[in-house]
DNA sequence: AATATGACCAACCGCTGTTCT
DNA sequence: GAGAACAGCGGTTGGTCATAT
């Protein structure tokens, strides 16, 4: 089913989004939500298929994007999360908000398995690769499904040494069972009545996995500084602002649930990038996605003091892929 | 200055699993 | 139950940019 039968049927384009289609494609989810994706280039008045539009939205458009460069302490859960789930890319991505699975991805491909392989590790197995020469089958080459990092029912490697971490993890699979995983506390999904409105359009037709996650696991969120909610000093509105961007939209403002879409965290970025010295990763909706959205809602609401929804992004956060 | 090379990343492709008819 | 439609995922590709020669 790789490619829609639109797509044979219709001339579409394919390539790079123009900033005409963003834009389209921005109005319309804001304004109706996305829905059924194939219906959504017909509705947006795009030449897209449905597919291209929905990755579009997820990968790039979406508001609650972190982008920039990868902190140190991304890239290590990065590493700690694909030492357990192998290239479970999205179940990664549910685990650093505001990333998408596609950039995780690729900053793995592209930076982490170089670090790692620079420092000795196999990135597929993270095992030393001294370790690997020696067991290297015969055969010489790791087939498709040995390159995937054990799993959860699998039994661990050893433990070893992880040169790109302070702390070494034990990478074994009770580390990160106790970490993430409870088989005896069964999170429910939230009731109907009790989705907040601040959550993506379609929330409410999310399926359930039956993934059962232990809430402990939000100790993962909040102990980490990158992730641990907004910080509480008035004077690090920066900060404070970069982490409301990042995750999800799963906060509220002190007047109320902030509705998905805009934030001042939006408006931001721009000068995060540039407090922090990161790379200058300003993409054009970087600047004018908040005006897209409707500059006057940020505006409107220049000082509004956020808290998180502990409860809520807790209870949303360790469930995993549901909101990428 | 021109060309080659490598890194990065957005987007596509093809597949699987789920839901709908 | 079967097939179509759809959403989502992971692998891969190709364009762009930066750096080296």
């Amino acid at each position: 089913m790789g490619r829609h039968s639109c797509c044979y049927k219709q001339k579409l384009r394919k390539g790079l989004w123009s900033p005409e289609e963003d834009e389209k494609l921005i109005r319309h989810i804001t304004k109706f939500g996305h829905g059924c994706w194939s219906s959504v280039p017909k509705l947006a008045g795009l030449e897209r298929c449905g597919k291209s539009c929905r990755l579009r939205w997820i990968n790039y458009l979406r508001p609650d994007l972190k982008r920039g460069t990868f902190s140190q302490q991304e890239e290590k859960l990065i590493i700690e999360l694909h030492a357990v789930l192998g290239n479970k890319w999205s179940q990664i991505a549910a685990q650093l908000p505001g990333r998408t699975d596609n950039e995780i991805k690729n900053l793995w491909n592209s930076s982490i398995k170089k670090k790692l392989k620079q420092r000795g590790i196999d990135p597929n197995t993270h095992k030393p690769l001294s370790e690997i020469d020696d067991h290297k089958a015969p055969s010489g080459s790791i087939d498709k499904t040995s390159q995937s990092s054990y799993t959860l029912e699998d039994k661990p490697p050893p433990s070893t040494s992880y040169p790109l971490i302070d702390d070494p993890p034990p990478a074994t699979h009770e580390f990160f069972l106790n970490r993430f995983v409870n088989h005896n506390t069964a999170i429910k999904p939230p009731d109907s009545h009790q989705v907040p409105e601040f959550l993506p359009f379609d929330y409410t037709q999310q399926k359930h996995q039956p993934q059962q996650l232990q809430t402990e696991s939000a100790d993962l969120f909040f102990t980490n500084p990158i992730l641990s909610g907004p910080p509480r000093s008035t004077t690090d509105n920066l900060t404070q602002n970069n982490w409301l961007s990042g995750n999800n939209g799963f906060f509220q403002a002190a007047n109320g649930y902030q509705p998905f879409g805009l934030t001042d965290g939006m408006k931001s970025q721009t000068q995060i990038h540039d407090v922090e010295g990161e790379q200058d990763y300003i993409k054009w909706n970087d600047q004018y996605l908040p005006f897209l959205m409707g500059k006057s809602s940020i505006e409107s609401k220049p000082d509004v003091n956020f808290e998180v929804n502990h409860e809520v992004y807790q209870r949303i956060s360790t469930s995993y892929g549901h909101f990428s």
